[in-house]
DNA sequence: CGACTTTGACCAGCGC
DNA sequence: GCGCTGGTCAAAGTCG
């Protein structure tokens, strides 16, 4: 279980990565990995609706439907929010000491993906950019929901729920 | 043996 | 038109 905590996110309209607007919109911060990615699962899902976007200034491709970026304290690029993700390239960025990683989802028909890269200013912070919206559950979300229903206190003592 | 990662090459968009 | 840059592809390698 990787240490890291979910620190902003913000929805994207366009391809805009500007430090004030991710350090003004701050959310909730799980404490613990699985309560987070739970956490921004939801939130990807809840706001699905009401966010069109541009794949690329200037571009109108928008089939994967909408972006949102996080920005996270994690040791590790690596995080693991339950879906299952395969690299498919690595680049180094202008302007950034650190490359970035580019992920697919690996579950069959679902194509979305994310990006990877490590905070510039702040080495600590990861900022994940995902794109699309996934078709189907998290697997961890269908194992949480069998777990529930199997052994519900068991789970209620391990993930604390989300702060309201 | 299948699924996944790595990595260089390739391609398209954008600015000059 | 050309070069730069970001994003994707695909072959080869690795791992369980």
């Amino acid at each position: 279980m990787p240490d890291f905590q979910l620190s902003d996110y913000l929805m994207l309209e366009d391809a805009i990565f500007d430090e004030d607007t991710y350090s003004s919109q701050s959310t909730a911060s799980p404490e613990k990995g699985m309560a987070a990615a739970t956490e921004f699962s939801g939130a990807i899902s809840k706001n699905t609706s009401n966010i069109k976007s541009k794949n690329r200034v200037g571009k109108n491709k928008s089939e994967l439907g909408f972006r949102v970026a996080f920005r996270m304290k994690s040791e590790t690029e690596v995080i693991d929010d339950g879906y299952k993700w395969r690299k498919y390239g690595k680049k180094s960025i202008k302007n950034s000491p650190n490359p970035r990683n580019y992920y697919k989802c690996s579950s069959g028909g679902c194509n979305v993906k994310k990006r990877i890269e490590r905070d510039i200013n702040d080495k600590s912070y990861v900022i994940t950019t995902y794109e699309g919206v996934h078709n189907h559950e998290t697997p961890s979300m269908l194992y949480y929901n069998q777990m529930s229903l199997m052994a519900p206190n068991a789970w209620a003592l391990q993930a604390s729920p989300p702060p309201t």
